[in-house]
DNA sequence: CAATTTTCATTTGTCAGACATTTAAAAGTC
DNA sequence: GACTTTTAAATGTCTGACAAATGAAAATTG
């Protein structure tokens, strides 16, 4: 592990990318122990608190964690599903509202990659998805239910269809496009007359996964796609003519 | 923006999570300035260097971007297409190999992934996605390009036809599917032969992208699929038989 | 001898203060 | 007015120090 000298870049991110780079070149072994902060800034020939600065980084990025004490030290981490889940998510969250993504293009994405997920799912759903799916549904017909539930009850019934997949990989892509689409569709105050629609578009979900019916569960998904873009620019258009402008249909973050 | 006293997390993860969080909702606007860090160290009633290290923790994230400098000091980033891309990968990557993805269930991620894009991209694919795409399989039907130089342009021509549906969402989320796969797909030397019949599946997929025809496009990406997965079982087999082993075609990582 | 407690060295977490370097605005000069 | 110099503010880095946690080894005790 080397650091360029000649790199006008800051020597904390230099010496963060030299121990990323060994980690993710296999030369460091996850659970494997770094040398202490003080013998690091001695390799590196700088100062203890550069050294720290470096080190936070790669803990930013889950890449290691730190425990203290005789015998502590920074270890290589093996980076959990559930870490990566939350690193996509933040990540695609605040690529989409800091770059001004449409509705249409955010949602178009969203259910291109969750039908690519049909067929696996229709194969290969297990009862235990379907109760979930199936639950979800249900508690979407409560009539009581406040929009944020609504939201986060539709987040879950997606996620079973994703996971019944049964592929961790297409799971966690999917996470980081559908909970970072939360905060957009959550703009989008569902009416009585809506959610009945969503959940009836649900349930022929659910049907087409019970009858292992790829087809159908496509089928659903497109009208799923159609009808939230087409309720999305009502909304939008609405609110563009109280406020006496142009209806437009994107550029709404 | 407020920490609790009573978190026994680090001093500094539990600021970059105040100031994270600030982000997030939009209580801090992009290109924003953050207080100086003396200022902030002021705020939080900590030191300096431990406001420094949570500033290198977002940094880390790309969440801000630090200038030095009279008037400079650290602006809140507007995350940038490239930035999250190149997030994303280190991420994926990490996950694939740290976690024992099998060959099979990443290949299957990832053609899952883009065959979401066929349609589209067979419905908006301008002359330039195209060219690009001729262009990449001339060159990997040269006899002496390099095992590297064929993946690097496999990785071109899939990223060509991602782009050609021209949706950013989309290409974003598939720069991790495909580009973390590198390194798995490298195992894959390919020989002479494989190579014809992976640019002849090329062909095909370009030949359905210029006709707008969507189901070739599809059918040649499975074709794809399932020549890729069947020419890495054999190969680990193949090394499985060398080594005197049962065959197997998961836990290459 | 075995179990428990204490000591202790190691390592991270935090702090204070200082100096170097960069940068752009403000002041000065022609 | 255009150019140069000064200057203040901010980050980047270093030194040195102490606090707190932690597990191992040593000491103590039954």
């Amino acid at each position: 592990m080397k650091i360029d000298p000649h790199s006008d870049a800051d020597l904390s991110a230099q010496i963060a990318k030299a121990i990323r780079d060994a980690i993710i070149s296999g030369e460091l072994i996850f659970d494997e122990r770094l040398p202490s902060e003080a013998e690091l800034a001695d390799q590196f020939a700088v100062s203890r608190p550069t050294v720290r600065e470096a080190l936070k980084r790669l803990a930013a990025q889950s890449l290691i964690r730190t425990q203290r004490g005789a015998f502590g030290g920074a270890f290589v981490n093996r980076l959990s599903y559930r870490e990566a889940y939350n690193q996509q998510i933040t990540t695609s969250t605040l690529l989409l509202s800091m770059n001004g993504i449409s509705f249409d293009v955010a949602c178009e994405a969203r259910f291109a990659m969750e039908r690519a997920c049909a067929p696996l799912a229709a194969a290969r759903r297990s009862a235990d998805h379907l109760a979930t799916m199936r639950a979800e549904i249900h508690r979407q017909a409560q009539p009581g239910l406040t929009d944020e539930a609504f939201c986060a009850s539709d987040v879950a019934f997606h996620r079973a269809l994703v996971d019944a997949a049964g592929n961790p990989v297409l799971s966690y892509q999917l996470a980081g496009a559908v909970e970072a689409m939360q905060p957009l569709m959550n703009m989008i105050t569902f009416t009585a007359r809506s959610r009945e629609q969503i959940v009836a578009l649900h349930e022929r979900i659910a049907d087409g996964a019970d009858a292992r019916d790829a087809a159908r569960v496509t089928t659903a998904l497109e009208e799923l796609e159609a009808y939230t873009i087409a309720l999305a620019r009502s909304i939008l258009a609405e609110r563009g003519a109280i406020r006496g402008e142009t209806p437009q249909t994107n550029g709404v973050a």
